[in-house]
DNA sequence: TTTAGCACTCATCGGCTTAGAGTGCTAACA
DNA sequence: TGTTAGCACTCTAAGCCGATGAGTGCTAAA
């Protein structure tokens, strides 16, 4: 069977419909509310077409039809309006960077509140993954009698540091030396191409006063992996108990359980590393326990480098367009902000 | 009325049996399980007359009865067994603190994890403040042509740094200087004490070279009302589904809601000074929002200087005696654990 | 003072009925 | 041949009812 112009329509209202109401779509309710000059009896005809192909869904047999997965995929992709921002929307976001933010995390936390705000979804930025960052130079700062300052800058302008313990009596001097040598070995480098070993193969040369080696390995491999890099900012988790769907108290329990599996979060977020908005709707979606929610997400950058990614997460019944379009806007205004703050 | 000793022992079997059961609990449930030597018609009278007193309630004529906040503050402060950690308990926790966490941050949320894994509740916990800690120096570092790092070490060991933009042409004398200008105004002071136009003062010193004191001004001021500064580490937020009086949406919505409002948990959390555990049931809480819940909360120290909190949140049907002794050792291992890394 | 017995209250649960939304099918119509 | 009106049929949701049982308060006896 084809999908012609006018399945295409029904299926559009149906969409339309469901995503407004959240109730079931039945064919009178199409004929009265979209005039699309034909009877209810017609329609009828069409919606059952249209469930044999698989793009409605019936949950019962009186009840009205819901889209699948697949008339969603279809409405994102093909029928849709592409909806660009109305001119009061835009507004509202100019403002968004305009009070000083000059921490990254400050930025990131700010950016996944307005986020859910606009979109009323759940959202979840990350912070910008240094991984395949290039390192510019590396410091070594005394600090305190026994404390030093790694200290590692990048290209992308963004900053690395952490505190190591030193054995007590070492000299401005010989960190200055040690700073030296790990600029050798590692600047130049990107993140990922680190090999902590390399270090090793120096180790009488650092080795003169102590265990400050050991701090630094330490600190290196934890700058490497460290777990606060792969954290995801949450915003708006309780946004879920407005949409009917979730009005199910086991429904609701597995939606939030699952927002606090934050490795899923961030491999779903870092998976998409497509350049603009991506879209996954249900199954389409790489985690089994995803199957019933979409995710809009989008990557941002630091001046032509992507580093990060934000996104939204809500039900299937999605505002898509709307929250395409936000999504996009969103991802580029922080880049431009960010590219502002830290880009060179 | 008096609370005489057998008015006591049932209210205590109530309250028990109450806690484990989070049912009603009826005069001849407490006759059969525990072993008061009364008939159930004795314990029907003692019941009647609890509740004259305020200790019980009853949710309508032919229910059960259910231990009211002013029944809950007794048992807390006399009733219940002082319960110490049994020794396998005690052995769970022995590990705790036994991987590497070098970074403030890593130790915070790993032991809201913990603490929240462990008590079956949700837990919060805030980073040390920093208001009341001496500032014992303050570094200005070269990081990059344009840009410096501020690091402000204290008294505690903790360290505070941000990232500040300096106009291009800007040498390490230069900058060791204005470093020994802060230190001048502000070692020795705590961060409360810090007052920046203090820095406006001696402008004219500072300003030799272009606008790094505006940045500076700003990177002090930020340090100072850090917004991060205040954040609330949530942990377990989806346990309150585990509760049978949350098995109800608007319940459980209203328990989430309330966990997004940082502000209001942080007051929590810092009202509490007092040394040890401290316990705030249902209506004693200083917030209307939290009526219905329970707190529980502690201290912790870095040194002998308090510095945060950690707590739980959850029914006022609670595990007291469980709970309060777990809060008790884990403020102890944090603070122990903190000390050694960061007191002197 | 305690306790057995009993009448009374009230929430909960299953079964039943009804209303209504929606479908699929048939037959008439353009 | 495609469209539409009409109608029987299906199935859920909501409301009503009575039975059940847990629990109480009161009374009278021990």
């Amino acid at each position: 069977m084809q999908l012609d112009d006018r399945k295409a329509q029904v299926l559009q209202a149906v969409i339309d419909d469901f995503i407004f109401t959240a109730e079931p779509v039945g064919s009178r309710t199409i004929a009265k509310k979209y005039d699309l000059g034909i009877s209810s009896a017609t329609i009828r005809n069409e919606m059952s077409d249209l469930e044999e192909m698989g793009y409605l869904d019936q949950l019962h047999t009186s009840s009205g039809r819901i889209p699948s997965d697949k008339a969603y995929r279809l409405y994102v992709d093909k029928l849709m309006e592409n909806r660009t921002l109305k001119t009061h929307e835009a507004q509202d976001f100019k403002g968004v960077y305009e009070t000083q933010l000059s921490q990254v995390g400050q930025v990131i936390y700010h950016t996944a509140k307005i986020l859910s705000e606009i979109t009323k979804y759940t959202s979840m930025v990350i912070a910008p993954q240094l991984n395949s960052t290039v390192i510019k130079h590396i410091q070594l700062v005394h600090v305190d009698r026994q404390l030093a300052l790694l200290v590692i800058s990048t290209s992308s302008g963004l900053l690395k540091d952490t505190l190591i313990a030193i054995p007590e009596g070492i000299d401005s001097d010989y960190l200055h030396r040690i700073s030296n040598i790990l600029n050798e070995l590692y600047s130049g480098k990107t993140f990922d191409e680190i090999d902590v070993d390399d270090l090793k193969e120096v180790r009488s040369e650092i080795i003169r006063n102590g265990n400050i080696f050991d701090a630094l390995i330490g600190a290196l491999t934890e700058n490497l992996t460290r777990s606060d890099q792969k954290k995801v900012y949450l915003e708006g988790t309780t946004k879920i108990f407005n949409f009917p769907e979730y009005q199910d108290l086991i429904r609701a329990k597995t939606f939030l359980s699952l927002l606090e599996e934050k490795d899923l979060l961030y491999a779903m977020l870092t998976s998409a590393e497509a350049d603009g908005v991506t879209v996954s709707i249900g199954k389409e979606n790489p985690f089994e326990e995803l199957r019933d929610c979409s995710i809009v997400s989008a990557t941002y950058k630091i001046g032509d480098r992507v580093l990060g990614s934000i996104g939204i997460i809500g039900p299937t019944r999605m505002e898509y367009s709307r929250t395409m379009s936000t999504m996009d806007y969103m991802a580029k205004a922080l880049s431009q902000y960010l590219t502002s703050l830290y880009g060179k």
